[in-house]
DNA sequence: GTCTATAGAATGATAGAC
DNA sequence: GTCTATCATTCTATAGAC
């Protein structure tokens, strides 16, 4: 049973500085000075250091998961089994968008960890994204009720682009401050989730006469 | 001007590396026999491993950023120091996803190199992308000059929704692919730009009233 | 100036004693 | 399960040949 302390000893303190250098700014001696442990135990518990990211990175996309997926329920369930398409977008983006955001000061080692894993792209981290296919389909099914009308195409388009909104913000929320003098207030959480939700849902619901307009062939005139 | 050779030979190769494998996949040593030239010739022309990364990015950020000013000017140009939305959000976005979508195999090492800069946010990278934002302000001055009665807040959002669109587009190519049972076509680029352009406009172009609407608070009850 | 050979410091991983 | 000692590999730095 001291094995468990260990382990967790290990896991809080690699979250810590992962959230707070990054993954590539961080080595194994760190982590088990932080957490008093040896070496070795890294690689008996976890295998090796990949292996100890994508632990940490599985359990709070796990957590995250079941948050959205709660929100998308609560959300057909008011709605008699079809939801708003506004309250399925803010149902994907918004968990996410609360954890990373928000004043500095406020955020938890989790979600900074969670903002690492999204700037930082690192190889155990890709793999464990790839296989979140299943989840996002159940978004998919959802706006599918929300939008009989729509193209599958369409819906998927739309359930890119929120999220490209979404994970693009918290990637680059320091660029967007700058360049707009901190006028565009990434503080105000709730704000940007109406943002994100609008954009999305607008792309969703105008007349789709526009997408397949000629402007394509505009203000090109090389290559 | 051997030494123009040895370091050209370290760029290619290095380049070529890069794209095919990502940057933490390759070591200096594969790069140096690749390029058929000494390890310390690396430290030599370039000072270390980031700093060769750093001069790679450097220069095809420099071209792309010049082909996006052109565009953006062709676009003023012939609308008489006013360009179309739609125009100036294309000059921005069509580039990049010119360079980085389209069929696997015409897909040139630059191209790919900039898709794995794009993904694997490693710090040398980061570092340059911050320096970006002079760039980005031409084009947030030429959208103020197209939609003169839009907030400068709302600008910037949508000049940042419609970066974020087209670079997790790139990203993100695979998983779209996947979810959609290749329904969504990544292939026909100038179809992906156009549905880039046509969002990121719409959520500049439509009635502002909708942004503050009182949905936000809608399907949360927890937290 | 240009490049090579070689040494140094640090990292992730592992074997084997306890 | 835990720990010490050690390995192979990596990036970096430098002394000195051409």
């Amino acid at each position: 049973m001291a094995s468990d302390q260990t382990r967790t000893a290990i896991l809080v303190a690699a979250e810590r500085l992962y959230a707070d250098r990054g993954f590539s700014e961080v080595t194994l001696r760190d982590i088990v000075a932080e957490a008093n442990v040896n070496l070795a135990a890294v690689n008996y518990h976890f295998g090796s250091k990949d292996e100890l990211i994508a632990e940490l990175f599985v359990t709070r996309s796990i957590a995250l998961n079941r948050e959205r997926l709660r929100d998308l329920r609560a959300a057909e369930d008011s709605g008699g089994g079809r939801a708003d398409i506004h309250a399925i977008l803010r149902a994907l983006v918004g968990p996410i968008l609360r954890g990373c955001l928000g004043p500095e000061n406020q955020r938890s080692a989790v979600a900074r960890f969670m903002i690492r894993a999204s700037i930082e792209s690192v190889p155990p981290i890709r793999r464990i994204k790839n296989k979140e296919i299943d989840h996002l389909r159940k978004f998919a099914a959802a706006m599918k009720r929300a939008l009989p009308d729509r193209s599958e195409v369409e819906l998927f388009w739309g359930l890119h682009f929120a999220l490209a909104m979404a994970h693009h913000t918290i990637r680059e929320s320091e660029r967007l401050t700058k360049l707009s003098d901190g006028r565009c207030d990434l503080d105000d959480v709730e704000d940007v989730i109406a943002r994100v939700v609008r954009s999305a849902a607008l792309g969703l619901t105008a007349s789709e006469t526009a997408a397949k307009s000629p402007a394509r062939l505009s203000a090109r005139e090389t290559r």
